[in-house]
RNA sequence: GCGCCGCUAGCUCAAUUAGGUAGAGCAACGGACUCUUAAUCCGUAGGUUCAGGGUUCAAUUCCCUGGCGGCGUACCA
């Protein structure tokens, strides 16, 4: 547990601190000022000469003989303590005691150095905990991804860019929620163990329940609960959610992640567009992450590519979509074409692939790279989208859009299918879909359709990864640096 | 799953070309130093080179297997 030599006199330290009567774990200590507090009133605090309580880590030591340079960092900032051998006296030598990294309280008064740089001068410290491990290296940081993600705690102290993008995911899910609430949306929770798992296409984890001797999944999506409190009469309602998604780990994938759900009562899928537009239009203007540059407050730049959010958004069907970039109208296409085109294009077609199932992939492959700008993908198969309603005029699509930016999927809603004949249908098809082999093939869920049967108003749903938007403001380029314990490898 | 790359001191990195006693900076330890801020100066210590196997007189270096990670790709509509 101690193996190093520096671990060793850490160790060592720490007995001879309490050899000499200092407690290393004491219980509290009064911050009379944070760092950021100190820097904000830092005029006031100097004329006035008013003594200042704050507390922090050791991130440096500078030692000068009988003087000391300090560097401390708290969650906000961080600033220079100075102590000096005639004004501490014996406890000055205790100071030698403790390591970068120790948390300290310190008291004292600010004053300016010659280099103007802001200081406190230390009339006495406290020793909060003891740091039984070095640091990471001052300049060069914590590099090592690896580390950075399992020891989350050192890329924090280490490097302060990751601080503001996870300050900055905490934003963006607190304006979302006073962007909905201010529309009448009401926030609820639902299950994260289910008895069948449903509303979208994945595999689920499935874990086992003792006392009821059954299995139990963990929800991938919220949907048919969330429309459960439709058919009661919320109206309008959302759910951060966390889901989980027995699949792949990539750049854009995590298997537990954050989504919003939102459905709103008597309402369609245009009506949702415009929501997100609006939502869109909202953080944009009231979200910045410190590090990353933005021109405008109708631009993101992402990974260096320059996105604008002129609304409204483009508006693509899906087919018009595959057309431009196939060059072929696939809308009444039989399978065997478009197996044709995506063997043409090394699309693999894997056991259980139905025609929807193949569009979908020569979707992926050929079209969703290029949707740069914002745009709403509209008017999708019916056959893979079993929880959308029939689109008005053309029963072979059904009124669905998803949106995209930057090449990444973002957000998935209809116009919610309400009829639960219909629905039974549906979920029929997909039973077939999924004896032929295909696994992600939904499950029927006859306890929603015995709800839909009491009567669902007209309503659009959304669903929108959070994960990924934040990617965006934050210009991180894998979903590992938005999540601050990524799944790795154990 | 597949492909490529990586793993060396607590951290950041050298040394691998063509096999020949594994180095530096920071951090640490001892010493000097009352405005430094990547403090400076002098000195010291610190290694199962990811693990296991193989080739060789000799392996961090070459080969094989495994582990972990990164990137890409596939799967995940």
């Amino acid at each position: 547990m101690f193996d190093t030599e520096q671990e060793k006199i850490r160790i060592k330290k720490l007995k001879l601190l309490k050899e000499k009567g200092v407690i290393p774990y004491p219980y509290k200590f009064k911050v009379t000022y944070t760092i950021q507090d100190i820097q904000t009133k830092a005029p006031e605090l100097i004329a006035k000469k008013k003594s200042i309580q704050s507390a922090g880590r050791i991130t440096a030591i500078r030692g000068h003989g009988k003087t000391i340079f300090v560097d401390l960092q708290d969650r906000y900032g961080k600033i220079q303590i100075y102590l000096q051998s005639k004004l501490l006296g014996d406890k000055y030598e205790i100071f030698k005691l403790l390591d970068i990294g120790d948390f300290i309280g310190v008291k004292g008064e600010l004053f300016e150095t010659h280099t103007k740089e802001l200081t406190i001068l230390v009339q006495d410290f406290t020793l909060l905990s003891k740091s039984l491990h070095p640091l990471p290296e001052k300049w060069h940081g914590l590099q090592d991804k690896e580390i950075r993600y399992r020891k989350r705690h050192l890329d924090l102290i280490m490097n302060p860019d990751v601080k503001n993008v996870f300050l900055t995911k905490v934003k963006l899910i607190k304006e979302i929620r006073n962007f909905l609430d201010n529309r009448g949306f009401i926030e609820v929770d639902t299950p994260i163990l289910q008895p069948v798992y449903g509303g979208a296409f994945a595999e689920p984890f499935k874990s086992h329940y003792k006392a009821l001797d059954r299995d139990f999944y963990l929800r991938i999506s919220d949907e048919l609960y969330l429309k459960k409190l439709i058919i009661g009469g919320l109206d309008k309602v959302y759910e951060f959610g966390k889901d989980f998604r027995n699949e792949g780990i990539d750049r854009l994938h995590n298997p537990e992640f954050t989504q919003l759900e939102l459905y709103q009562a008597y309402a369609d899928y245009e009506d949702i567009m415009q929501i997100v537009e609006q939502l869109f239009k909202n953080l944009l203007t009231k979200i910045t992450c410190p590090t990353v540059k933005r021109e405008g407050k109708n631009e993101i730049t992402y990974q260096g590519i320059k996105i604008k959010f002129k609304i409204p958004w483009q508006r693509t069907t899906f087919f018009d979509a595959l057309k431009k970039y196939t060059g072929k109208d696939l809308k009444n296409s039989d399978i065997s074409e478009i197996t044709r085109i995506a063997e043409e294009n090394e699309i693999l077609i894997l056991k259980g692939y139905h025609r929807g199932k193949i569009l979908n992939s020569l979707f992926e492959t050929l079209v969703q790279p290029n949707l740069i700008e914002p745009t709403f993908i509209i008017d999708y198969p019916k056959d893979i989208s079993p929880l959308a309603k029939e689109k008005r005029g053309d029963p072979s699509l059904v009124e669905r859009f998803e949106l995209f930016v930057a090449g990444i999927e973002l957000g998935n809603a209809f116009s919610e299918l309400n009829d639960p004949l219909e629905q039974l249908e549906r979920f029929k098809s997909q039973q077939e879909f999924r004896n032929k082999g295909d696994l992600d093939a939904q499950i029927m869920d006859k306890d929603f359709i015995e709800a839909l049967e009491f009567g669902m108003p007209p309503t659009g749903g959304l669903g929108l990864g959070i994960d990924r938007i934040v990617m965006l403001f934050t210009d991180s380029h894998s979903i590992r640096d938005v999540i601050l314990f990524p799944q790795l490898r154990t």
